[in-house]
DNA sequence: CTTGTATATGAAATCGATTTCATAAAGGCG
DNA sequence: CGCCTTTATGAAATCGATTTCATATACAAG
């Protein structure tokens, strides 16, 4: 292993102390023209790079975030980290990406590998079963997204969130305008954001006159394991024309059984939309996050919070769009 | 801001020096039974956590490896992020990171980041346009994934790859059997994947007394602007009847330009396989790639190469899936 | 009672940077 | 020419851990 080069050796190359190599990194006007060049041409020469490591010792600041998320392979997350990621190379982050798989144990042991690791901040989407995020992360700013923060620390921090019952309310609408006449629902319970848009699902009912029966709503586990099941019941005990579907996981399970059943009529809806949505022989009513955004505007709530850690909490709420198919 | 707690409250509080800390940590056996309870209980109290940072510091191993792909969107990459984080976890290493979008130069910027943090390793789907990787990196270990890598150090790394010559001759030999009499491809002509798949197809044409002719390839640019230009002009131009894509990104333009000109004939045959797949309306042939397994055998190699950094190279080539639908 | 060997602990060096404080040289001014 | 202010630099402390080396105590053996 050829071992690292310091600034000790580039002090000893230039014939300076190691104190004038580092202020020729960090306050250049402070050193002689002639001595910056010495040392620049030692840098060159040996090809030296300072150890981060040893700046975020000394500076108390890592230029690290850590991103808690229930699953990359989910594709709303996987946009919302690039967006985050983009954001962050920017501004010379670097993000450490956690999965948590909404298991409140693995996000809490992720917390704490980011608060040893000293990352600057947090930006996360908690399953939402910790009481005091106060005292797990000991003063680092943290940024909920996707799911409002639960619990007694709730109001002390930033989020940037999206209008779930707002969303919800307009493709169940759209369901029946296009004259869906029994809808049913598949949510996912976890956290803020299924209530929020079961919500939404029943006052657009509500709004059309509809009735609201508890048996026409299904309440996945976050896992999928049973989402098949749960529809089928739906579909052939309530012979429902219409499904909305809490997120695009439930979506993609939903497909499988009216593939596996041949059921060739049903009206679509689901909260998210992709891509590949365009592709499927069932028309997807989808109501459009802006992942990417929510992603870029969480990691510069979280840099304003850095720069000025007493401003007043924010509250960001972004525009779902509705797409119709 | 409530500071950190350090090791040296702790041996305050215990009355005893940093040192005995310290070895109750990481050699218990060095230390008394009433010590160790003291030191304990200061831990508890103060709630104390070793800071990693300083640990990377003594220790020289940050725990951190750094995974370069060129975009986490495409969820090929997505999979096999989360075959190595979770892999990583598990052995209590975090995962840093970075998309290319295949632009060298932000390759090099970020393995230089990854250098500079002393992440223990990297991870690297190369855009191969780096002659010279061993000055890059000086001595970290690297492990190669999807692109083989090219220049004079190539033969010194380990590789987990695909056989894509293998996987895409079975694509287009399906497609044939299926009946297709004109089959033509567009692949993204990206480091050496997009070569060795087009040298697969080629052979298929030939084994069934194909003629091939080079208007009936196309190559794509890797952020897929002209695609969709691409297909169409394939498409009307020569009339063919399947069409090989050489990766996701590219099969779903070309759906995009099939929806659009409401081109209901097409065979369709892509390089790496989605859930999705199932539910559009042509039935795709697809190579299965096991996205997640090379996540974690290039995570496992990386591991065994920290171990013994004097072992032999290795090269390990994982079995594609072929998918008819 | 002395010597030798475990056992338990602490002082100090170290990892690689940054920053404060002190000092030396150079230049400006009356 | 002497005094004061810049300008340029270095020595040493610091960040929070780990580890080496030395030392002190306890206990066993002779």
């Amino acid at each position: 292993m050829s071992k690292q080069v310091t600034i000790k050796q580039i002090a000893q190359y230039a014939g300076v102390s190691e104190a004038t190599v580092s202020r020729v990194l960090n306050q250049p006007e402070l050193v002689s023209k002639q001595t910056i060049q010495k040392v620049k041409d030692g840098m060159d020469e040996l090809q030296y790079r300072p150890s981060a490591l040893a700046q975020s010792m000394r500076n108390h600041t890592t230029k690290t975030i850590g991103v808690v998320i229930s699953n990359v392979l989910n594709p709303f997350f996987t946009t919302l980290v690039r967006g985050i990621e983009d954001a962050a190379t920017k501004r010379g982050y670097s993000v450490i990406v956690c999965n948590t798989d909404e298991n409140p144990d693995k996000e809490q042991r992720y917390i704490n590998m980011l608060v040893d690791h000293q990352a600057d901040g947090i930006i996360l989407a908690s399953t939402g079963n910790h009481a005091n995020y106060h005292s797990m992360v000991n003063d680092m700013p943290l940024v909920f997204i996707d799911r409002m923060p639960q619990g007694k620390d709730a109001n002390l921090y930033d989020t940037v969130l999206v209008d779930n019952e707002k969303g919800s309310f307009n493709a169940a609408d759209a369901l029946i305008k296009q004259g869906a006449t029994r809808v049913n629902a598949i949510v996912s319970p976890v956290a803020t954001t299924g209530t929020e848009r079961l919500n939404g699902f029943r006052k657009a009912l509500t709004a059309h006159d509809f009735p609201i029966r508890e048996q026409d709503i299904a309440l996945d586990d976050y896992l999928g394991q049973h989402t098949a099941e749960l529809a089928l019941n739906l579909i052939q005990t309530n012979q429902c024309d219409a499904l909305f579907c809490g997120n695009n996981v439930i979506l993609m399970n939903v497909l499988k059984v009216l593939k596996e059943w041949q059921i060739g009529d049903m009206k679509l809806a689901v909260f998210d939309d992709q891509p590949w949505f365009d592709f499927v022989q069932y028309p997807i009513i989808s109501v459009d996050q802006p992942a990417y955004l929510i992603g870029t505007k969480a990691f510069i709530t979280l840099m304003d919070r850095l720069a000025n850690p007493d401003r007043p909490v924010t509250h960001d709420i972004v525009r779902t769009k509705l797409v119709i198919r």
